[in-house]
DNA sequence: TACAACTCGTACTATCGAATACGAGTTGAC
DNA sequence: GTCAACTCGTATTCGATAGTACGAGTTGTA
């Protein structure tokens, strides 16, 4: 990317395609964490040849549709409020976890073949940190049950919200009924 | 099967191969929908032209397995008792719900590309179906809540159950702890 | 307008898994 | 003990997908 005069500007056609491939690679393997290289540049319409020539192999896209999950899904979080009545704070953490979850689905099991997996690791275990977080501040101010092990209560939580995920894929319930359903049934669950 | 003097018996050491690769393709399919032929003859201890010997095809073991597997269940679930307190009904249901679930895990996956969808929609709603009608007695009897639609309760049910299975298989909790877990867990979220 | 950057089709290699063909060796049942 | 039933290795075909090579055509940009 350089020349006599100095570092070339990425085209503009360029820049359109690759942000082009992320989108529809993103939607893809968050559908289907096994959809092929064919698949993705069809979605994102360009020729396959031409997703080679800014992604070098399929474990480099996957890499960087997952950093930009990671990075997007951190920044969305960081957001969130999080002092004040358990409760809420939880109900806060739900909608914005309901929001990624739904975006980037599967997409989890697609980066574990391609990144390392420590930085997966950490990944997918700085959101829990969060829930676990409030969850125990919750039960000591008496708002949550104390009767099931904590780490269950986080698996339920991420079941629930991937069962909304793929119950929405499936049409079976709307987009935008799924998260005041995922909030009011988790606080059942976890209610005193 | 048939010579001179009529039918001839399956020999014992067929028979007992076709079992062992009836119980290994049950097991490997239940953890990885997508095990390869080659997997599946190796952890029944027999050669994959063996296996090919009895079963022409992917498949047409798939198709035996999901039988297989839809036929206990049937049974396992036709045996629950459903009468009395809806609470107690819905905790002997989750209770070989979970056992099923357990088993079985992905295999409903593995299925949905051999054997034909009303088949397998017809075998998978039908456990559904009991769920459905202890939900809607115990809502007339104000054992649970009501404020959440039936078929996301259902759901929700359904991803605990799975999510369970999964944690067991990662280890994070014991096989013999889960069905209480999600009983109580699914219990807390119906309450109302 | 000139040129590098970019697009993208065609064709090729490599790999993997399913499935078939062949055939030699083993074994259970009568 | 005989023989069909069965086991199972090797080789091969087939289809899908990742990735490479080449090159002709297009287009953004200076």
């Amino acid at each position: 990317m350089t020349n006599a005069r100095g570092p070339v500007a990425v085209r503009a056609d360029a820049r359109r395609n690759i942000a082009a491939i992320l989108e529809a690679a993103t939607t893809c393997l968050a559908r289907d964490p096994d959809a092929s290289i064919n698949d993705i540049a069809a979605a994102a319409g360009v020729g396959r040849m031409t997703l080679y020539g800014h992604f070098g192999s399929r474990g480099a896209l996957v890499s960087a549709v997952a950093g930009r999950a990671i990075a997007s899904s951190e920044e969305e979080l960081a957001s969130v409020d999080l002092t004040g009545d358990p409760v809420d704070v939880l109900t806060r953490l739900l909608t914005a976890s309901w929001t990624l979850t739904h975006r980037f689905g599967a997409l989890v099991v697609a980066a574990e073949s391609s990144l390392p997996p420590d930085t997966l690791h950490d990944a997918h275990q700085a959101p829990i940190k969060r829930v676990r977080a409030i969850l125990r501040r919750g039960r000591r101010e008496g708002c949550f049950r104390t009767d099931l092990p904590l780490e269950w209560e986080v698996t339920t939580i991420q079941s629930i919200l991937h069962g909304a995920s793929t119950a929405v894929h499936r049409g079976e319930i709307s987009a935008s009924l799924a998260p005041a359903l995922v909030v009011k049934t988790v606080l059942g669950a976890l209610a005193p």
